[in-house]
DNA sequence: TAAGATTGACCGCTCAATCTTA
DNA sequence: TAAGATTGAGCGGTCAATCTTA
């Protein structure tokens, strides 16, 4: 019994949460990132890079910080010249091995990461203390947890065209049939 | 719901809900456009739009779109260049007002969306099943809804500068105007 | 004056290709 | 050969400015 028969609200379901799920995420981020833009001339992923980095006082390699953010190396790179162009964040090498280079957070980029969380951190918490109970909001999380994305590596973006059975392609020879070129 | 005090237990999770929400966000849309753009030239975004033009098949304003999926108007522009290229939508003039457009699905565009839906929905089905009972996933979409971006407009978007910004949001009645405003 | 739509400049990010070192 | 990092090209989106019409 490999696939499951997918019912009609099963689809209605998921439907309306990935429909929430992006909308959520479009409204926050551009709200979030105006605001930060203005305060400290950073932005969501900026913020997200900084946490990792206070948190790893050695530096880490550049490749697992893009894991743990979900962006791809050349993501990590270009986020990182501008995090560098700004003094927030130095390069390191790796002693033992010419091909690693580490991302190094600077005092400067701790201090401006405590002046900037302050705000946004408020924010954030301020935004969800007003539409959960405590309860709610680790039930939430909880939730979250589940989706892709939630565990350390990005294995599991590699994603196979999994169940049989899967409408709307042809398993074998069948070209994709590209639209157009955008 | 006045202003509490933030105790850092409410600012941990808060924080925890934000990074999983951010996460789940990058991980999936990027499998999902991977996917999409290979099986039928499509992004999440243009599957988003089309959703909405299918059910309003005498069209939608295109300012009006914009609010639906959380986009600005240029941006609004910008992803239906694309489609218009396609064939898969059109536009059309409104009779009793010169500035505005409208932006209609055609056939093909309908063709293309059933075809593309047909998987897409079965993997997002496949996704959430996976991971949720039917009673979490509805608890899933009732918390999700209480976030920003919920709403049908973008009154939420427009976000006075200032530090302590009011994040409720007045989904109020304003009603979109329909065709033919005269 | 204001509303709707578009354009130009730019940013963040991805993919594919490349370079360097193991 | 493969792994880590970067670069070039390009897409998807924003903002600010502009054009047209009400």
């Amino acid at each position: 019994l490999p696939d499951q028969v997918l019912s009609a609200q099963d689809v209605e379901q998921a439907l309306l949460a990935w429909g929430r799920l992006l909308r959520a995420h479009a409204a926050m981020t551009r709200t979030f990132n105006a605001e930060l833009q203005a305060a400290h001339g950073l932005t969501v992923s900026d913020i997200e890079v900084l946490k990792v980095l206070v948190a790893e006082p050695d530096g880490i390699r550049r490749v697992d910080l893009a894991a743990r953010v979900r962006l791809t190396p050349s993501g990590i790179t270009r986020l990182l010249e501008g995090l560098q162009r700004a003094e927030l964040v130095c390069k390191a090498q790796c002693p033992g091995d010419a091909r690693v280079s580490y991302a190094v957070i600077t005092d400067a980029g701790r201090e401006t990461l405590r002046e900037a969380e302050a705000g946004f951190f408020a924010a954030l918490a301020r935004l969800f203390g007003e539409r959960y109970a405590p309860a709610e909001l680790e039930r939430l999380v909880e939730l979250l947890a589940r989706l892709p994305g939630g565990g350390e590596g990005l294995d599991e973006l590699c994603h196979t065209e999994g169940a049989a059975g899967d409408s709307g392609e042809a398993p074998s020879g069948r070209m994709p049939s590209r639209i157009t070129p955008r």
